[in-house]
DNA sequence: CTATAAAGCAAACAGTCGTTTGTTTTTTCT
DNA sequence: AGAAAAAACAAACGACTGTTTGCTTTATAG
């Protein structure tokens, strides 16, 4: 009676459902992708997703996971290069907008799709995005600020201007995401200077 | 062969309709948010709400125009009471931001349901945020700043945080829309001083 | 009081949704 | 080569989707 472990097949089509999937999330939303939609651009049955995924919520959450794990990873990288906290802030901010911006499908369904649109994961979705906010928390606390200056709101203002920007950001010779996060900071680095 | 122009009745329920669709667009988004939602919220029969709206994205499009309406309606007031440009600019900021976290289900629709999510109404939608930003961008540009300073990123920094405050706002007793409003102000104003 | 237009009912349309079930193909391990 | 597990197919389930059509109720105008 001994439990064979077996390696997965290398045919294994489940990063192209995740990565199709990401994409589309990412494209129309969460509500107004189906299923169908996802296996149709894989080029599978719609009951076949059902083999990796027990349900649609679990599916974005797989995502997400992955969208989180890409953005934590970048900004880490990007954070240890550098000592001073200014320096480490913007390397920061400058990693969270490129790995939004540039990294693509991923990282931006993690801010696009809202936890309250799927209620049933919602509290895994909070979970992973906590996590993160973290990181940005623990850099804002090392900044050398004035003693009365609101760290809170600081951290709120800094990182909802660079989720916002999904919005309106388009690339062009002018814009990129690091160009927009250096503004962003020296906006915010020069105020504090007095 | 004379017209009678007729006046509406008095029972119409179409404000209901309205409010409905805003409370549950703001709820569960607009894809998930279904016809038969609306119509049962109004205890009415799904196929009546066609007799006011020929599609539900003309339902959205009704809400998002009340929306804009009333933060436009707001902010005027809030800055027609001030001179001085920086105090302008907060008065707008606060006004924005108790516009969406307290007037409710309209103001909130326009920045939480994104017009890519809507492809048929995608370009009404825009049209009608657009002729909201121009409020802030003239604000800003009045402000007594440094030349080399970037108004554009300045507008961008701020309105993306105030919207994006919608993410985590709750309201207590330290935190109020206003409070958090003047927070953001003060960490972009002092930053202007040097 | 009566015609007329406003507002809504009742019932259905065709299509799409997430998901399940039973079966088949393909790869891996012994 | 043969057994077992992995991965996907094929086909359908009931529920729900936005919307249409024809008819009825009800308030208003003359």
């Amino acid at each position: 009676m001994t439990q064979t472990l077996r390696i997965p097949r290398s045919d294994n089509r489940l990063p192209l459902v995740l990565d199709a999937a990401a994409r589309l999330f990412r494209e129309k939303g969460y509500a107004a992708t189906s299923m169908r939609d996802i296996a149709t651009a894989v080029d599978m049955l719609p009951g076949s997703l059902y083999y990796h995924f027990a349900a649609k919520e679990d599916l974005l959450v797989a995502v997400y996971e992955e969208g989180v794990r890409l953005i934590t990873e970048k900004v880490r990288a990007a954070i240890a290069r550098q000592t001073e906290p200014w320096e480490r802030l913007e390397a920061a901010a400058v990693a969270h907008l490129e790995a939004l911006l540039k990294t693509g499908d991923y990282a931006l369904v993690v801010i696009r799709v809202l936890p309250q649109d799927v209620p049933k994961a919602a509290a895994r979705l909070v979970k992973l995005r906590d996590s993160y906010d973290k990181l940005f928390a623990e850099l804002v606390a090392a900044l050398p600020l004035p003693p009365e200056t609101d760290r809170q709101s600081f951290r709120l203002l800094l990182l909802g201007a660079l989720n916002w920007s999904q919005h309106w950001f388009r690339e062009n010779g002018r814009n990129s995401p690091r160009s927009i996060a250096r503004s962003f900071l020296k906006l915010l680095r020069d105020a504090q200077k007095t």
